[in-house]
DNA sequence: TTGAAAGCGCTAACAA
DNA sequence: TTGTTAGCGCTTTCAA
């Protein structure tokens, strides 16, 4: 017993191949009966046929896939974002294909050109690289393109999260609790969200009535626990600050270690907030108060912008923000009278 | 200017396609003369030349693909099982086509039905479903598959962790501290792995000379912090045992809650022993001591296996198991003389 | 609205 | 060892 074809549907209906194949792309050209479209549907699914989609690739230069790259599928933040991609691609009738670039531009063109040849119809990029060569390439081309947290190019359509609001939030909470002295540790600078949130940072604190100093930020050389701890021991050295906003989630997993080495207590004597809301965020000990990204929803909407894209790709570029949300936990308390950091 | 194809090579090679097509697929019968083989190469290589892996798989019926089948991507043990299947299978000219089943049956035969229209090559499944229909069907006819994780059925190929290994290190390393009443978190009963482990306890107990009780032994309804934490509040209820293992790292970050929850501490008087070795395991305060599972050398394994099945089906069926190691930090301790826990 | 014919790019089968 | 031929399954012309 072999695979199906649109033949044996077609003979089954008593129909041409070619009429068939349009009675199941109701949305092509070249519109056919109602009569005849039923009679077609009822054999294909009686006999149980599905398309071929090598078949239907070759002819039609579609694939039914879409490319997406995420810089390392081992961070927590990502597989949400694919999860979200996947469940509205499914909903279209597309499918995923999933790499990974380990934030190496190389592996990303490697990667790129791996895609192409398999004519994805479009591409979301979630790889966190500064605008490069590979990307602008294709965009230039006009293929379809979506870019998830990177530094926006007009020129394709965007998400992002709107890390300034939650940061704005977490800048004013601390300030609340009688925090003034407020530490960053960014993130690489080669990502392009390092970038906005360091300056959410420093905008939310002058909004704040604070003046940020130039020794109150430290730059974690990864978006992992192991940088943010060591950043962490930097900034503490320095004995000025009460309060730490981490770049993201990781590192300020990477403070809890470092304030604990240092006989220091979170929150009682630093107040730590992270960005991301990852998944054991609200377990760790004491429980992280961070700025919440809905990282499905960043997902979601990366994915219909690249339907509507693939659909039109002459359409209008769209930029999508995605809200973001201070989520407050325990890692946060009043500011003591006199910091006891200071060696 | 379109697509290179294999006539273009061919021709700038002064050769026929076919030819051409032999000569880049070396290994295929039909051997090309040498100096044949090396004027074609070259002038793919000039032309910047790839295949299209679209018509090739629609003559050969072979895909250049591999359907991975995971249960959860948010489950943090999962993506680097990711990680190690497409490295391997990128070495071999393969893809991986990837979804998720939310450790749903009915998703998981959508997601096989999809995979097997896009002619999957074969296919790597860890979905921790107990021994399902469509997947022994697939197993039924011959189709290549690989089992991760899953109760080995004889007929297909798996890679298992050993995780009687490292369950058995962490019961004698509990021992040694003075433990004797060591409790148990499972898993739910869904999942393969939890019997093994549940197994796996018992006789090591035993093999320490402690008799297992059935108080002992608590079921959490799933693999998360959340219901980790309830069953050990349960567990911690009974008032026995002064050291847990946890069915995986995710429950036993749910302990940490519970334990601290009951105004005890961990490790003084609760020891607790995690499986895994999850990415923030040694983030977490006091640092998890657990048993560790190299994800990654499970995934190379599984590609390994599938890419040796695909050369050749009806190869003799091979069972793999990764070993586990105990890693030893902070959050086991010696046992106290009297146990504090009861009420 | 439907049918006829052609061909997407590649490689398997056969022939030389 | 190489060339010839044909066709994988589908959809898109073009014609009726």
């Amino acid at each position: 017993m072999d695979r199906l074809t649109i033949k044996d549907v077609a003979r089954a209906a008593g129909v041409h191949p070619a009429t068939a194949s349009r009675a199941l792309n109701p949305l092509l050209p070249g519109r056919i009966s109602a009569e005849t479209t039923a009679r077609v549907v009822q054999a294909a699914t009686e006999l149980g046929y599905v398309v071929d989609p090598v078949g239907r690739s070759l002819r039609s230069r579609r694939s039914g896939t879409v490319g997406v790259l995420v810089p390392d599928l081992l961070n927590p933040f990502y597989p949400p974002v694919v999860r979200g991609v996947q469940d509205v691609l499914r909903d279209h009738g597309l499918e995923a294909l999933l790499a990974s670039t380990d934030n190496d531009v190389r592996r990303e063109s490697d990667l790129l050109e791996v895609f192409r040849a398999r004519r994805c119809d479009g591409y979301v990029i979630a790889s966190a690289g500064r605008p490069d060569a590979p990307v602008a390439a294709l965009v230039g081309e006009g293929v379809p393109v979506v870019l998830v947290n990177r530094l926006t190019e007009a020129t394709a359509p965007s998400v992002t999260s709107d890390d300034a609001r939650g940061i704005g939030q977490a800048v004013d909470h601390l300030r609340g609790l009688g925090h003034t002295a407020i530490g960053h540790l960014a993130g690489p600078t080669a990502v392009s969200v390092t970038a906005v949130r360091e300056q959410a940072y420093r905008a939310a604190l002058r909004g704040a009535g604070i003046t940020p100093r130039r020794s109150w930020v430290v730059r974690a050389g990864q978006y992992t626990a192991a940088a943010g701890r060591l950043a962490c021991h930097k900034l503490l050295d320095r004995g000025e600050v009460t309060a730490v906003l981490a770049g993201n989630d990781l590192i300020a997993v990477g403070c809890y270690a470092a304030i604990a080495e240092r006989g220091l207590r979170c929150p009682q004597d630093v107040s730590l907030v992270g960005i991301n809301d990852m998944p054991l965020a609200e377990w760790l000990r004491p429980a992280l108060t961070t700025v919440a990204i809905d990282q499905a929803e960043l997902g979601r909407q990366a994915a219909r912008l690249i339907v509507d894209r693939i659909a039109d790709p002459a359409a209008a570029v769209e930029h999508v923000s995605v809200t973001t949300e201070l989520v407050v936990r325990e890692s946060t308390a009043p500011a003591r009278p006199a910091a006891r950091s200071s060696a």
